[in-house]
DNA sequence: CTCAGATAGTGACATAACGACACTTATTCT
DNA sequence: AGAATAAGTGTCGTTATGTCACTATCTGAG
């Protein structure tokens, strides 16, 4: 037999295949604090509990797994996400009440701003800070998920600045370094900070901020993919 | 409905979910080279092609992903792998041409001795020199797979002493560097290598090895889970 | 038996990045 | 005007690394 004729003849559907969904863990940074876009489940399994945003592939639009989220994600927060990352897959038999499933876990970055009204709009979205999610019902394994993207994003802070995605397009130095602080639950040396991404060369100065108080701040913003550009060191303080 | 009324009535088939297999690229150092373990292909799609070892979950075996990809490893090796990674799931609907499918790549290291006779009892499979596979017909994206598992072993031996699983349980520190500069295509310092390393006391040190020339080098083993550990700056020399 | 060659491992100094912290500058509020 | 607050800099000591010469120990040729 040739290969056309065996993919004429070809059924993937009489095999069981385990399900697979793709889900996110899409951080944001609000008032200091590190929160969770999560969504309330309205259908069985684990029906109201809080789940990621997330689903099934439509084989008829995505062509691939960050089409699946992206599109996910927008549905929940009106505009696409700046940084969208795949972390990890789980897959198991006790996953999901419904039998073997695998999950494509990703994680995503968004300003608050950037879709605070659309998120209010949405009935089953909610943003969630990260410390009050052990009090929660969650769905499925999606508390494992949550904990280990947080512990990423953690280790991500230690040498890179893609939790800059978390804020405004342009943000302040201070405004960086406090994120990192919350990211590290650490206070940082502002003076180590400020070398290590002057050094690196990561970010572009757009002018300056009018502050409440104290002296103006200058504004920065991304440069264009600087997201996985690395430290040199850990931070250690 | 409540939710063991909608579980029983719940028929997974109904959906026409992905395809979703798992796949390993499996490294060992042999002969100053890097080498990856490849299965010939005996059934449709891609007959006749090279691919990486892997396949369908069991669900009835199978608990989780990893639980495939050492079952399978260990089909072809007939040990179980010394280190074993998730890397990060492909999925799309170009990659198979029947139809949407999702594959969970992970990476493996193994010591060339301790499977060199299994592997050359077992018809289909072959250790492939890194250099050569693209010279070879490969199934589906599985270049792709190999390509990017070779970028992320390169960037672990930057930082980590994980490639050292690629060895056999005791090597000797010009060991570890040659694989070392094998993997970033890069002569290093032999005093700047073992100074890392000492500092981050990853290995233990087991005795001496007689030498067919030179002085006798003292071989060393990982200490228990060091895999991981970092480096603290990235190897520039 | 001895010495050359090869390889393992060390000593030592210069450089670069970071930790720490005091200091300067600029703004707001009283 | 001066205190308070916050942004940003100067500087020094420490640590890790780059570089490279040097020592030590083995093998093998003559």
């Amino acid at each position: 037999m040739n290969e056309s004729d065996f993919l004429k003849n070809y059924d993937k559907r009489s095999f069981d295949t385990p399900l697979i969904t793709v889900d996110s863990v899409l951080f944001t940074c609000h008032e200091q604090r590190l929160h969770v876009l999560l969504v309330k489940r309205d259908e069985h399994p684990d029906k109201g509990c809080w789940s990621l945003p997330g689903g099934f592939i439509d084989q008829t639009i995505d062509t691939c797994l960050e089409d699946t989220v992206r599109r996910k994600l927008k549905q929940k927060t009106g505009v696409d996400a700046p940084y969208v990352e795949q972390l990890k897959s789980y897959g198991g038999n006790a996953r999901d009440k419904r039998g073997w499933a695998v999950t494509v876990c990703y994680s995503a970055l968004i300003a608050f701003q950037a879709c605070e009204a659309h998120v209010a709009s949405v009935s089953d979205a909610r943003w969630h800070p990260l410390d009050d999610i052990a009090e929660l019902a969650l769905a499925f394994d999606h508390e494992t998920l949550i904990m280990e993207a947080r512990e990423r994003l953690r280790q991500k802070a230690l040498y890179s600045i893609v939790p800059a995605y978390a804020l405004p397009e342009q943000f302040t130095l201070p405004e960086l370094q406090k994120l990192h602080e919350i990211l590290i639950d650490k206070p940082l040396q502002k003076k180590s900070f400020r070398r290590r991404i002057e050094q690196a060369e990561l970010l572009i100065d757009t002018g300056l901020k009018r502050s409440e108080s104290g002296r103006p701040a200058s504004l920065y913003s991304l440069k264009a993919d600087s997201a996985e550009f690395t430290f040199l060191r850990n931070l250690e303080n």
